[in-house]
DNA sequence: CAAAATATATACCGCACAGTATAGTCTACT
DNA sequence: AGTAGACTATACTGTGCGGTATATATTTTG
């Protein structure tokens, strides 16, 4: 991938995360990228191809993040060390709210190719927490992992809302008590 | 309140949910509502403040609609009923979403008057919730307030990535178990 | 009836938007 | 040396945006 594309979508992600999808010109994100737009255009078709590369590329470096550690812990042990890598995550100074989150508010059409990009991450993620559910002996792996899905995004939302709501300590106590109970 | 005032509030409702507010134009409001910029202006001084009545009226609108079938129900058993309503409530076919929450994503920017906003609805229904959890006897009544605002506004965020995606349904047993939890 | 408030119609301003056209520059490889 | 590919510079198109100016009509109220 060429330096230049991927300064652009780099950019563009900053902006569309600090500023909104909808509130960011491709003006803008040239100016800031130290490029035109002439070359953006010869790197995506046009700004909806943007945004979805800048989404897929949101979604996959959180899943990498997230499946590279959790990947070190014994299978049993992942569902309990999940929301103490997801606390690390929303903590962090960059964090500006969950890109499909998002995404599907600015893009409330279900028909918009966006719109359907979000509800995929959407799905990707609850499997995700399905497979962990099923590797730590969980019966009800989906049932529990739509559960926890709700906690972790509503937990995300919240902290996108007020830094430092706190909402995920309490999400993680939540969480503790669903998989206890899931377990028995 | 002028009818015409009502009539636009209605129809920017409308239009921010289905499109997203930044997508939605003046123009469009003022045709769908068989008016013009001139009344529009006369009664919202800017787009921006009639983002923030309409924000104020649909919270207004939501907590009214569930107060008012709450407070038909025993003190004790409210909290029980609480995922019925809210369950009732995104079964709507008129849902698109818990108005604050796509707006803070669509003015991502903390000193926004419109993200400012989303903040102290959220915070209002966090504070009803505690109410209600106190009103059960709830020892940490904030504790399990944030608790169901997480699943809740978890469930509302999956039921507009995807109508009919059942989320509610499992909220509601992940809510129950936190709620007998913390009663012990 | 007269005055005042309220709504309309229409045209306009300046700006930002997504996207394109044209022409020129730089670098790298053969 | 020469050619191809990537990048830049700049100007442009057409559309939609938030918001205003002006002037007229309709309704309400004293």
């Amino acid at each position: 991938m060429s330096l230049l594309k991927e300064k652009i979508l780099q950019v563009a992600s900053d902006l569309f995360q600090t500023r909104g999808i909808n509130s960011t010109g491709v003006d803008t994100i040239v100016a800031v990228a130290g490029t035109t737009k002439m070359t953006l255009y010869k790197h995506f078709h046009s700004k909806e191809g943007l945004i979805i590369e800048v989404l897929n590329e949101h979604y996959r470096h959180f899943h990498a993040w997230l499946s590279e550690r959790l990947d070190r812990k014994k299978p049993a042990e992942r569902l309990q060390k999940l929301f103490d890598f997801i606390e690390e995550w929303v903590s962090s100074p960059d964090f500006h709210g969950m890109a499909f989150l998002k995404a599907s508010a600015e893009f409330p059409d279900a028909s918009s190719p966006i719109h359907e990009l979000s509800n995929t991450h959407s799905q990707q993620f609850r499997r995700y927490l399905a497979e962990l559910a099923a590797d730590a002996g969980i019966a009800d792996a989906e049932g529990l992992a739509l559960q926890l899905s709700l906690l972790i995004e509503g937990a995300m939302q919240a902290e996108q809302i007020k830094r430092g709501s706190g909402a995920i300590v309490y999400a993680k106590k939540a969480a503790n008590i669903l998989i206890k109970s899931s377990l028995r």
